[in-house]
DNA sequence: ATAATACTTGACAGAAATACTCGGCTATTA
DNA sequence: TAATAGCCGAGTATTTCTGTCAAGTATTAT
């Protein structure tokens, strides 16, 4: 339950690429492909809307490519999933492009709220360079409990 | 993004509704179709996979219809969906159904890991009882701040 | 017994969302 | 001016979702 598409998941896969090179220059389609293994073609019309909303710039020509507009400690997991995907909606109730006709006798209404929030906290508290230094936090044995475990995962 | 399927939502709607008659007795299809506006026909779908997991029990013949298994609070929100849409899965990649090709090289992994385990946690913790005595909630003001507003609500 | 009630099961079908591909265009620079 | 690299919109195959339908089984009130 609860999958994100891959559109999501390749954008957050390229963003890191491109944060990755960082001053180093422009990334182009090509090499995130490469490395991302995600098709030229995909990955331009995700990088398309990505570039729109202004979260990053391209560079056109030879040499060119795709930088930040920012640096990666300003770019959320959530900005990036939300251009890509729009806003968490558990529900359709809960989508403000939809709207809900029960609210108030709709008892699983609060419920659902309360998840989708829950999911943005944590996702508006993960940016970029999280991901950046975080590649160390792959061999972090299995059981959690000991080591820094990334931010915002705090339970009931 | 991260919308839940009408099986899990209706799913716990249904259970609401069983849950509310306690001990008056067993809820028939029918009810919970008048009640929450669900085709019957779904709802079989849904009951019939509820009741397999031992979740809710059915009678049969004349006065007959479902009724839980347990308490309403020992019946989490998370279990219901479990057996409606199988697990939190963000990724392919996380669905034990599946497993991950990539594991160590991709470097999302973990942060959708975290946001996985983050999601079963809050789900976890919230049970029809909650729902059932939430009733009130529905009250509140729009905007959160005052007034309890369920558990597992912690930010990072 | 038997009729009425109610759950049980599996197959199936239409709609919608997803996950891409393709072809041609525009801008930049060596 | 030619090569590089992004820009853009339409189109399509696949999958998943969201349900419907029909025939069957079990139980109980009368």
């Amino acid at each position: 339950m609860l999958r994100l598409s891959t559109k999501g998941q390749y954008g957050v896969r390229a963003m890191y690429e491109i944060a990755k090179a960082g001053s180093i220059g422009p990334v182009t389609i090509k090499q995130i492909s490469e490395k991302q293994d995600v098709s030229v073609s995909y990955l331009e019309q995700i990088l398309n809307t990505l570039r729109k909303s202004g979260i990053i710039q391209s560079v056109k020509g030879p040499g060119g490519g795709y930088v930040l507009s920012r640096g990666p400690e300003k770019i959320s997991i959530a900005e990036i999933l939300r251009e890509l995907e729009g806003p968490v909606a558990i529900t359709s109730c809960l989508d403000p492009a939809e709207g809900c006709i029960r609210v108030d006798s709709c008892v699983t209404h609060l419920l659902w709220k309360s998840l989708g929030e829950n999911i943005e906290r944590f996702l508006d508290s993960m940016s970029l360079k999280d991901l950046l230094t975080g590649d160390q936090l792959m061999t972090i044995p299995k059981k959690p409990g000991k080591g820094r475990q990334g931010k915002g995962i705090s339970a009931a």
